[in-house]
DNA sequence: GCAAATTAGTTTGCAATGCAAACTTATTGG
DNA sequence: CCAATAAGTTTGCATTGCAAACTAATTTGC
């Protein structure tokens, strides 16, 4: 038998958006309509490189969309997510929240003992 | 800068639970007193070897217990969470939830409440 | 006016990870 | 006795995430 119930669902998560720095990433651009790489940076945390790379990667699976310009003479790359990238996200969210209803009450066993 | 508000809990997300396979190992440990090996290996879908080395981490970690010992002849593997497992489960379950707070509502543009 | 520092990122190098396949070691069936 | 099964463990490898190094343009200091 396969896995049972929702609990199944948790092994087909998708790891492109399962990784913690891209969840972030996607759920700060899924609330504005574009969102500047240097505000990211200061926003999760993440290096320049890290942001660089996870950002390829959301982009290379079509999560989100990257435009390259200038602002004055200096070069601007601002992100926001796509439909794709909204759909992944809200059904990456399902998926967890199938699960948490499984997983045991945080509540219990914490004043126990 | 540091990431800000619910959202920033995401990077603090514990890595040993939060690979699926893991995240799914303790979930139905946290169901049972006990559980075996071969039955784990049929309710998660993994194999033998996936099964063994995150079993292995999870026990580095202190998240589970591992019982050895044998039935009849044959050998048999029992697991069982900690309660170091339990807590790491429930802290887990909690900034997950913090997160999903944050994220978009699924429903979104499907029907309005 | 040109060397140094800053801005805005990308690329590279590496250690760690997850997964599948091969490998034990013991037991049972023909 | 030989093959097949059971119950796991170990190995090999391709992928990853992260930090550090690098690039390229611009601005500042002297």
């Amino acid at each position: 038998m396969s896995t049972p119930g929702r609990l199944g669902e948790v092994m087909a998560l998708d790891r492109l958006v399962h990784e913690p720095a891209r969840l972030l990433i996607l759920a700060v651009l899924s609330g504005a309509k574009e969102v500047e790489f240097g505000f990211l940076e200061q926003m999760s945390g993440l290096s320049k490189g890290n942001l660089s790379s996870h950002m390829s990667k959301l982009e290379a699976g079509g999560l989100i969309e990257v435009k390259k310009s200038f602002r004055g003479k200096r070069p601007l790359t601002e992100l926001c997510i796509t439909p794709a990238g909204r759909r992944a996200l809200a059904a990456y969210r399902r998926q967890l929240a199938a699960v948490m209803q499984e997983l045991p009450d945080p509540a219990a066993g914490t004043k126990r003992r």
